[in-house]
DNA sequence: TGACATTACATAGATATCTATATATCTAAC
DNA sequence: GTTAGATATATAGATATCTATGTAATGTCA
């Protein structure tokens, strides 16, 4: 009798494998808490591009928002699109190239973004708090700091 | 003029914000990488439930599958039936339940799942082995560690 | 200027995901 | 035993995502 490989060929008992698997559920988790944050007919996505629209105060093309959020570009239309039928957002033609669609937050978007804005404070500051006293506290700096060690050598990939 | 607040409302200059930003990109990265050595025809989701019947060879239902992922019984319904479709996996009825059904994994199944572990073995030597030179290296212990606190904080929001 | 490549956007069709709901079965309480 | 609640699954309809493809406008180059 051989010695079985651990897990059926997956190296599922090494640290880094531990770690890829946490950041998966931390992600999910976190999406799933970011979520209630935000009201029902509004999405993530959806939130996503209007967040950026505010605060870049910028006009962008479908593409570039597209290339920010490092989706493909019939997806950001697709939600756009969705932002445009809320009223939240316009499109404007660009007078230097006529493929260009530029989106524009409206009035009723940016009010609706500030809602959603104010309505995460108590978010924020439980989430950044100490939290509960007999837990482990998270050591943010050096957790970024091997986070973005991680990312760069994971986009080498 | 008042001072203006930090990036319209939102934190994101502080540590935990920054944390969080490189955890969705990192999720998000890592994700389109191992599609690359996934099949054509066979999606994150649908590995994932064969990879788990094949690793606990067992015998679970939908809900039980569904509940392991922490996704929605339709969500696991719908996977499962992809993996009906291809013949990868079938469904057994319970003698002692006729509520349920049993997910049983094929040869055919096992056969896929086994080519597709084979072929994520140059991944893993890459992703775990020591990389370039010139990169600084990731702590894995110590950004387990992080994670671990930062999940279990992450839950009781 | 005309041909070809590139770019921007839309459409089509697929999968994963959700919530809400319907149906069937089981369990428990009366 | 019959009824009420809980559980397992399926179906419907929605959004986000992808790839493949089509169309229109722009850019390049000979």
């Amino acid at each position: 009798m051989s010695r079985p490989v651990s897990n059926a060929g997956l190296p599922t008992d090494l640290d880094a494998f531990k770690a890829m698997v946490e950041i998966e559920m931390i992600a999910k988790t976190a999406n799933q808490v970011f979520e209630r944050f935000l009201p029902s007919n509004m999405t993530r996505a959806q939130f996503g591009v209007l967040n950026r629209l505010a605060r870049l105060e910028a006009r962008e093309t479908i593409s570039e928002i597209a290339r920010a959020f490092q989706v493909a570009q019939p997806t950001m239309s697709s939600t756009v699109g969705r932002l445009l039928d809320k009223g939240f957002v316009k499109t404007v033609a660009d007078p230097n190239d006529a493929r260009r669609k530029i989106v524009v937050l409206t009035q009723s978007g940016s009010k609706a973004r500030g809602e959603i804005v104010e309505g995460l404070t108590p978010l924020f500051s439980e989430f950044t708090g100490s939290g509960d006293k007999e837990a482990q506290q998270v050591d943010w700096s050096s957790l970024l700091d091997e986070l973005v060690k991680l990312r760069s050598q994971i986009e080498r990939l």
